[in-house]
Order: C-alpha cells, then structure tokens, then sequence
RNA sequence: GCGGGUGUAGCGUAGUGGUUAACGCGUCUGGUUGUGGCCCAGAAGACCGUGGGUUCAAAUCCCACCACUCGCCCCA
C-alpha cells in the first residue's frame, strides 16, 4: 500500500467543487443565524463510551466495524466522531448549558467518519452542518429545525423537494407498537424475504423501510405507529402538524419513516431531493428526548438534525445549479528579470496592500514576454502592468489592457489611483 | 460482509494477439530582438491498475489480486 493514492472512502475536494461547498457553508450560516443558532465546534475524538451508551451497547454491530476508533492509553480508546448528536449533548452537560438561558440553540459544520463502503453522495469522511434545539420540549422547536433545513436548500435554488414525516413514540408507546408490528409481521411470515425475516429479530422497526419487493403492500395494511401513540406523543405529534399546516409548510406522512436508536423520541423527519443516487435523503432529524440520560447525564429534551454536505454538493451539480466562481486577481505584473524584477514584486506587494487583487509572473531567471501574456490570458487577467528597463527610468509602468484597448504609460506613483478609476 | 460495472499519459478516448501504443483537450517551449487570445511547429508526459499464466509474440486471451464506482447490508 504504498501507492500514492487516498485512503478508501476519502474524497479531495478541488478548488472547482470547493465553490458549491463555500455557498453552501455560507447560505447555512447565515440561516443558522438568523434563526437564532450559535455556532461551536467540537472535537472529532471523543471518548468511545459517549458513542457507545449513545447508540446503546446492543449495538455494537457498528461499535466495532464501523467506527474509527484508536487507542489513547491503557484501556482507554478514543474514536472519530461517527455524528453529531451525542457529542452536543456531552458539550451541554459538561459545559453547564443547562444553566444559560433555554432553550440553547447550536449549530457545527464538520468532518464525520464512518467505516462504511462508499455509494454515491456517501464517504467514510463526509461532512455535516448539523443544528440543534437543546432543553425544550415545544413542537415549535422541531418545527424550526426542520424549517431551517428546508430554507437551506430552497435558498441553494432545489427545487422538487419534500418533507418526510413521521413520529417514533417514545418508551411509553413505542415498545407496544413494536409488539403489534411483530405480531403482524409473524402473521405474514410467507411473505418476507430472508432479510427481513432477519430484521424481525434483530430490529422490527428496519422492515419498514425495506426495499424487498412487495412490501408496499403488506406494509400499507400494517399497523402505523402514529395510530399507537401514547397521549403525550400524539398531542406533539399533531401540534407539530398544526403548526406546519399554519406555515402552509407541506409535508407527507411517512409511516416508513423510522430510527433504529431508542433514544429518538417523537418527531423523525427527512428532506428528500432528487439526484443523489439511492439515497433521497438530503438530511435526517428528529427528537432524542432519551440521549441525555443514555449517555449518563440529566434529562434534557433535544431536536435537531444533521445534512451531508457532500449529498448537497451532489444534488446541486445534478440540478444544475452553479455557485459563483470565487473572485481572482485581475491584474498580473509581468517584468524582464533583475532590477525589473525587483521593481515587479514591490509594485505587485503596494498594489494589494491598496486592496488591488494583482498576480505576479514568476520568473527563476528571465521569461519571455510572451508566455507572461499568455500566463495571464488563462487566468482571465484584465490588466497586465509591464516592468521594464525603459519604463523604470521614466519610474513607470506599462499599463497594457487585454480587451483590447491601448497600451499606455504611467507613473508608478500613479498606478493604484489609475486601476482604481479604470 | 455481499453483488454489478469499470481500470490505456493530468483529463477524455482509440487501439481486441504482431515492429519505437495513437488522437483530442490540457501543460511547457518556439514562430527573431519586450506583448495574450486564433493559427502553426515542437517538447514533456503511459513500465496499457498489479502479479502470474498461455503464446514465437499480450494493452489485446486466461486466472488471481488491487483500486475506483454503483447498489445491497447497515445507517448514529
């Protein structure tokens, strides 16, 4: 393995794609903001119990094969944040939010890992802006979360995109439904392929969203968690959906729609968009009334989500959608080697020191003129400003325009306030 | 973990058993002495993914492996 190549599953993102990725952190932080979110930063090692008691010790189907984790002393290991949602929660508990005005209300953008073969949109290292609703029960919260991941993409110019809702109950109710959608599932046992005879055992909830053949039927007649809900889920579920229909924000209910995770409670929600591949949804959220306690603190109510950027990046380019170019250096100083050179890098140095984007033509010896020119016909330069021996005697520049016009002279002194008023 | 597709210069491709592997784009240089785009000329750049095998002869046929890619599983 010594090739000179990058690590399975790791993406290089060069300056052409880099574009969609600034509009993207750009138009996210400013909605954050304007929503009320503040932005932190958390670390990408954290300790791996916090993931561990996060996701529950039952699974440790990803513990151990999907998630980086290395070893920081004796018994002690640390892993690569697999997402978001677990280490919010630590930084509230251990920075004492619980005591700055509620509820608090974050938002990151960061690197994630997870050991998973690549598909489309979908990278061992991806990135995610996550937003978070920390200490507050109201469905209007999860209604912000997910408005502010609507307006994201609306204001990237998707189009075609929707709301998948739907709600997982909480312990009260959810473990009954389970029993419910088991003891139905049993009942069509013929039915089921082998996998989802599997996911019976392993997670009932998982046959919802299978993708065997079939199955739209035999789930249709299945029963529907939010026709179980507990008395409390139910008024959250169906203030939530007042609150939405007020908006006119439009929405479908997805009984397909679920969480492996206990400790998602209430609202799941995705956006769905087109053109990234197998995978529709363009982010996935919900509420996690349970985390807080999971990882071993007090119990705080959450809501939140988390976007893929890379899955955005996808669904722009298939849209069409083009970020802008960011802006590059109009001016090239060009020179003959020696004295002019000299001359070229102080002038190139006083010009962006005045604010003026200006490219220097490097040169080890001398260049021809030529290639200068033809140096900054490909970088779109407009105006190149030739150092020369004669026009160092007279202290000026040649100030040649590439659109065509005239060649003239100007003083060096002169140069900045000329380009300003061009 | 399972399955499909693909691997020839930086990129896109041609070449399907026979001399120094071709073309386009890109890169660099030049087309007289200090001036771009278009055009012209030249150069650099590929152990044809890797390793075996068949053959007088392999980019081309066979096998294995690797990588990339798409999908399944899983999806915190």
């Amino acid at each position: 393995m010594t090739a000179i190549q990058r690590a399975k599953g790791m993406q290089d993102v060069l300056p052409e794609e880099r574009r969609y990725w600034d509009l993207i952190t750009e138009k996210a932080a400013e909605l954050a903001h304007l929503f009320g979110f503040q932005r932190i930063d958390l670390p990408i090692l954290e300790y791996t119990e916090l993931y561990q008691r996060g996701v529950g010790e039952g699974s440790d189907f990803f513990v151990q094969k999907e998630m980086y984790t290395l070893e920081e002393s004796e018994g002690v290991t640390l892993t690569m944040r697999p997402e978001f949602t677990a280490g919010f929660m630590r930084a509230y508990i251990q920075n004492g939010m619980s005591s700055w005005p509620q509820p608090v209300k974050l938002y990151t953008i960061g690197p994630a890992f997870r050991r998973e073969r690549q598909q489309a949109g979908r990278y061992r290292q991806h990135s995610q802006f996550n937003c978070e609703i920390l200490g507050e029960v109201d469905p209007a919260a999860d209604v912000e979360v997910m408005l502010l991941a609507m307006n994201l993409y609306r204001s990237l110019g998707f189009s075609g995109l929707t709301f998948q809702l739907n709600s997982t109950g909480c312990p009260v109710c959810k473990p009954a439904y389970v029993q419910k959608l088991t003891n139905y599932l049993a009942q069509h046992l013929d039915k089921l392929g082998d996998l989802d005879k599997e996911r019976i055992q392993r997670n009932p909830l998982r046959v919802l969203d299978s993708k065997e053949p079939g199955m739209d039927v035999l789930l249709a007649d299945a029963p529907h968690i939010i026709d179980h809900l507990c008395d409390d889920c139910e008024a959250h579920f169906t203030d939530l959906r007042g609150l939405l229909d007020a908006l006119d924000q439009s929405y479908s209910i997805n009984f397909r729609l679920v969480r492996g995770i206990d400790y998602y409670t209430k609202t799941v929600f995705e956006v769905w968009a087109e053109g990234i591949g197998a995978q529709a949804a363009v982010c996935g959220g919900g509420r996690y009334d349970g985390l807080a306690e999971d990882i071993g603190g007090p119990s705080t109510p959450g809501v939140g989500f988390g976007s893929g950027i890379e899955r955005i990046v996808l669904g722009m380019q298939e849209a069409g959608i083009e970020p802008p170019v960011p802006t590059q250096p109009t001016v090239l100083v060009a020179h003959f080697g020696g004295a002019t050179k000299e001359a070229a890098v102080q002038l190139t140095f006083q010009l962006r020191a005045a604010g003026i984007g200006t490219r220097l033509a490097f040169a080890r010896d001398k260049r021809s003129m030529k290639s200068q020119m033809r140096e900054a016909n490909k970088h779109d330069i407009q105006t190149v400003l030739i150092v020369g021996e004669s026009e160092l005697e007279q202290a000026s520049v040649m100030v040649r325009p590439l659109d065509g016009g005239e060649q003239t002279l100007v003083k060096l002194t002169d140069v900045v306030a000329w380009l300003k008023n061009k």
